[in-house]
DNA sequence: CTGAAAGCGCTAACAC
DNA sequence: GTGTTAGCGCTTTCAG
């Protein structure tokens, strides 16, 4: 393999148009004190020349790299990509960011991280070293990790916590949850529900408490009991089933279950199918994520739909505002999810006297 | 922003172990002539120290960059992503692609690209020379597009072309669809099957025309005539629906189908809903990508299961072999995909006399 | 087998 | 406003 180098560099740029290589490189980087004339001049050549600059090179030379780094969870991540359920938490973040970036001349890139282990620190020191990235955006449950985040802050690296509303360094951005998980409720409640249960999810993630918050105000302000309505889950299958049971084996059993993931309200679906209750005639169901298998499930289900695109893009462009020296804001952004009303949701069969 | 500087650098372990840079580098490297000892004491201040390369300055000095680019479909995966329909393709590309290049210290961008745009040469260009990439994978119909091809082989770059079987520059590699469409006809024939129709795929797509080749043979080897039985379409739903209604409106109707892609089949289940045929009672019905539409539908579909996450994990190892100087082989590696028999598919009804 | 020199393409800092 | 100089961290020569 032949040595490879770039085939027209800012030099063959600068000689073309008459001028220094500091100048091509202010018109790159889109920097004052170029006069019009002398931008388009070298534009000119730019565009001509198809010349692009390489990204090594600028992150050798100055201080930016022009890579973003997305972080996930690795077993989390692998285990939806091997069980092919449609989870599709990646492909939406790649949208949003993806685009994003691509937009303001960035790349991005996926990295993997264990959450529970003890190098977690090494491993992300590690790619950090490699790439040098310009910008971080950290998903739950890393968004909390102070291993991380400190590190993150003390190599001074702009970085977004999705799923976050903690005050401190990097930006936190989250979808409503407690909202999204009121909307979810008082939907029910304005059916005519009464005796609404709700699975938690995963302890480990700060998301789960607001959910459980946005339903208990919903109820609160309904003047609805909550007592033992609340089953703890942790967003998989398993979970959701064991947390159903409870619910529906209750002395005056719920009539509407509001599930923190579209596995712990497929569980309870079918659960309630097993025991020979009808979605919605006996039980409602309104499931959080709206990922594929919620959509397609009979009845499909009534879902909170998570604005993950959109949000990992508000991210990014905050990220590359701060780099750019540009003014950002300071409290949690939020980019409410919404509902989906569908199938699965309908009024509670009148009271048997 | 303060100007960021690598932490510590290869000038650092060298101090530390006592030698000079060039001996680091030839550690970091794996390369030979350096003796045993010294290289155990350079590894141990590399782990002391934490020390991991820039993978910019790597880029900057030597030729490698260690990254290799991903080439997808821009309209396609956009509309798949935006579509929410469970459409796992880049996923299994990840699972399998990350992955490998990790096990190398490799690492994966994915990059869109237009398919029809007049100034593919020009958008490629501008990914090559921001990111010098070792390696670029290509996906259909990309993989047989001359223009990229011969971009890619001119650069010196290697690559890999998934879904092709042409000679000529690059590693051509196909998950044996000629095979997995005689897989699924078979299937059918030998569950009594004598009308089978075949829905193709897009005609800009090689693999398409294969398909269409494994069931013509194995109709062929079963004596069953195959004249007006094959449909064509375009992998999307609308496509599979109009193909579908013709296939069941023929005087002599079908009384199974193979389709080239989850969605057709899925219009095709609809269809045969609508007009009050059951499936597999009336129509059997088999699909090809089993992503989880075809999974979640009712019945499940039998489908043929693409192994994308393996086939580009070996894309991945031959770019990093022929990168490396490893020998690597000629013709095309062929990853052969199965078929997952599922609820779709059942013997015929018995004629009626 | 190991070390010293030169340079990759770009930008920061400073002159002009 | 624009040009000049000196690196960034690494690898490739080429000497020893």
């Amino acid at each position: 393999m032949a040595r490879r180098r770039q085939a027209v560099t800012i030099r063959h740029v600068a000689a073309d148009a008459g001028v220094s290589l500091q100048t091509v490189s202010r018109v790159i980087n889109k920097e004052p004190n170029v006069r019009p004339e002398m931008m388009a001049r070298v534009q000119a050549s730019i565009d001509k020349l198809g010349y692009v600059p390489s990204i090594a090179a600028q992150r050798m030379g100055g201080s930016r790299s022009y890579l973003i780094l997305a972080l996930n969870d690795r077993d989390r991540t692998i285990a939806d990509w091997t069980n092919r359920q449609g989870t599709d938490w990646v492909d939406q973040m790649l949208l949003g960011g993806m685009l994003k970036c691509a937009e303001h001349g960035y790349r991005l890139i996926f990295e993997l991280v264990d959450t529970h282990s003890d190098h977690i620190e090494r491993e992300l020191m590690g790619a950090i070293a490699a790439l040098q990235p310009d910008g971080v955006l950290l998903t739950p449950p890393h968004s909390d990790n102070p291993l991380i985040t400190g590190l993150l802050a003390e190599q001074g690296i702009s970085f977004a916590r999705i799923g976050s509303l903690k005050d401190g360094a990097g930006f936190a951005l989250t979808m409503g949850d407690e909202g999204a998980a009121r909307l979810a409720t008082e939907h029910l409640i304005a059916l005519g529900h009464r005796r609404i249960g709700f699975i938690a999810g995963d302890a480990d993630y700060g998301l789960s408490q607001w959910r459980v918050e946005g339903w208990t105000a919903a109820m609160a302000a309904a003047g609805l009991a909550t007592g033992d309505l609340l089953a703890a889950g942790d967003f998989g299958y398993a979970s959701g089933r064991l947390a159903a049971e409870r619910l529906l084996a209750l002395a005056d059993p719920v009539t509407a279950i509001v599930a923190s993931s579209d596995q712990m309200a497929l569980a309870t679906l079918e659960l309630a199918r097993a025991r020979g209750l009808s979605v919605p005639g006996d039980l409602s169901l309104v499931s959080f994520d709206d990922t594929p298998i919620a959509r397609f499930a009979h009845p499909p289900m009534t879902a909170v739909v998570q604005p993950i695109a959109e949000v990992t893009a508000r991210a990014v462009a905050l990220i590359i505002d701060e780099n750019a020296g540009r003014q950002t804001p300071h409290g949690p952004v939020v980019v409410p999810a919404s509902l989906a009303v569908r199938g699965s949701t309908a009024p509670p069969r009148p009271p048997q006297s």
